[in-house]
RNA sequence: GCCCCCAUCGUCUAGCGGCCUAGGACACCACCCUCUCAAGGUGGCGGCACGGGUUCGAAUCCCGUUGGGGGUGCCA
């Protein structure tokens, strides 16, 4: 029989899928595909008290939305949870676990007062405790020797048996913790490829043992993948840090942009390419070149990469892709629809859009104080003089794009906004007219925009400005 | 405290003993283009943590120091 490499990606729904989870779903995805093998799903929810069955649901929803699918159907840990107490039983009767009935209290204060180091002590190896209504199920490790493993980012990593503590399997509760059902599960679930973050890197020694003592006779590739940290540094961690990415796809990110930048976070392709589409990544991708170093996420690459992606869309896709960030559905589309290129390659992120294009749509526009200070008022009689000229000009002019240009052109010499040369100064010229009717002092191209505007709209704004100077 | 890991521009990375005067990307700065803003073009700033070895030769190998991170749960 061929080895077809199984991968797996293991989430507990604790939380949001966060940018680190995906990052390690994206590797794992990567792995099977290169390889022709599968990544399988499997829900870690043995955390009765913690879980919360709703986010599964987003987790999967958002590995969809990544383009980051899973093999077969996800398996839950909750369902299978005979398996882990035979798992344990036979612990127990082999003699490598023993029922304690300490509490965390006394483990702590033993501790203290020992001096040593914190951690379970191993008091109640000996104690012959039946099973209770307060005893949790601990594994015995070794007193003596050493247990290591080959990482294929990390190398050889080896542990001293000793520093083992006795970890507790099964909860008084009787509901086992996450290492024996992690074995067991990999086990059966035929997992060759175990590719996960660093922080389980401490756990892999016992992770190891227990295999062994279970007379599983499974040993999995490991790969520890590097944590992703905050500009502190530190592990992203939900509270701390943004990184649900849930909430990125809400504010407009793409997800070819998203797995693209997530790709080279503790990778880098050999011709240094860096946007690329999946495919090729898929083909260049190997575990063996991955990093072993904690690598910052970076919202900012992150975003020109988004911006990048964005700009490659054609128009009428651009226009359907932003729709989802519309709270005007309709009305916003019509009025983004003639201008989709000119904001489309002005924008980072796809709830960007509206924002841009919202002084279409509205009957009223809302000027920003900032760009009337700025762009009317610092200008003085000629800002007067140009909003002035303009209306005439717009009032009598042909309504296309280029009879727009001249109209403002003659506007602004007749205003004064002239260069040495005679020629109209249009990039001074034409900033009160653009936030009398915009109401910014930035945004898409503006004969484009009057265009869409319409002369009536246009005339109106540029006369309520003209009042209110 | 103990255990494990990590160390190339501000950030993400390429580099796996000579091709390195260390390459690319993001960010930043300047200029060009230009109706604003973007985009694009050109140029610039900026790094092998430190100290010892090994070697004809080290960013690359070894040791130490320093710095950083992860773990140390009846969380996963």
């Amino acid at each position: 029989m061929v080895d077809v490499p199984r991968l797996r990606f293991a989430p507990s729904p604790t939380g949001y899928l966060h940018v680190g989870s995906a990052r390690a779903v994206l590797f794992n995805w990567l792995v099977a595909r290169r390889t022709g093998g599968e990544m399988l799903l499997r829900i870690e929810d043995t955390d009765a008290e913690r879980n919360r069955p709703e986010l599964t649901d987003n987790i999967l929803e958002t590995m969809e939305w990544l383009g980051l699918g899973w093999d077969g159907e996800p398996v839950h840990q909750s369902r299978r949870l005979d398996l882990y107490r035979d798992a344990a039983e036979k612990l127990l009767a082999a003699g490598r676990a023993y029922w304690c009935d300490c509490t965390a209290e006394q483990v702590q204060a033993r501790a203290k007062e020992r001096g040593g180091p914190p951690g379970y002590d191993g008091f109640c190896r000996e104690r012959g405790l039946e099973r209770g209504p307060n005893t949790a199920l601990r594994f015995r490790t070794p007193d003596e020797g050493t247990t290591s493993f080959d990482d294929i980012v990390r190398g050889h990593v080896a542990f001293e048996n000793a520093v083992l503590e006795d970890f507790v399997l099964l909860r008084s509760s009787g509901m086992p913790t996450f290492l024996l059902p992690n074995v067991v599960d990999d086990a059966d679930m035929g997992i060759t490829h175990v590719v996960r973050g660093e922080e389980h890197v401490n756990g892999t020694p016992k992770y190891l043992l227990l295999s062994e003592a279970l007379g599983l006779g499974y040993r999995p590739v490991f790969a520890h993948l590097p944590v992703l940290v905050n500009a502190q540094r530190k592990k992203l961690s939900k509270r701390r840090d943004s990184v649900s990415v849930a909430d990125f796809r809400a504010e407009g990110y793409l997800p070819e942009a998203m797995v693209n930048y997530l790709a080279l976070l503790g990778w880098g392709p050999p011709d240094g390419v860096e946007i690329r589409p999946l495919s090729e990544i898929v083909e260049l991708f190997r575990l063996e070149d991955v990093n072993s170093s904690p690598a910052f996420f970076d919202v900012k690459k992150l975003q020109a990469f988004n911006a990048e992606y964005i700009r490659a869309l054609d128009a009428d896709t651009f226009v359907e892709r932003a729709r989802p960030h519309f709270t005007h559905g309709d009305a916003t589309t019509e009025v983004l629809r003639p201008m989709a290129e000119l904001v489309r390659d002005r924008v980072r992120l796809l709830s960007e859009v509206e924002p841009m294009v919202a002084f279409l749509r509205d009957d009223e526009v809302q000027v920003d104080d900032d760009s009337w200070q700025k762009g009317v008022v610092k200008l003085g009689d000629r800002g007067v003089a140009m909003l002035e000229a303009a209306h005439r000009r717009l009032g009598s002019c042909e309504w296309d794009r280029d009879a727009i240009e001249a109209a403002l052109r003659e506007a602004a010499v007749e205003a004064g906004f002239v260069n040495p040369e005679g020629h109209a100064q249009m990039s001074k010229a034409q900033s009160p007219v653009r936030v009398a009717t915009t109401g910014r002092s930035v945004g898409p191209p503006l004969f484009e925009s009057l265009v869409v505007l319409g002369r009536e709209r246009t005339l109106d704004r540029l006369e309520k400005a003209r009042e209110r100077l």
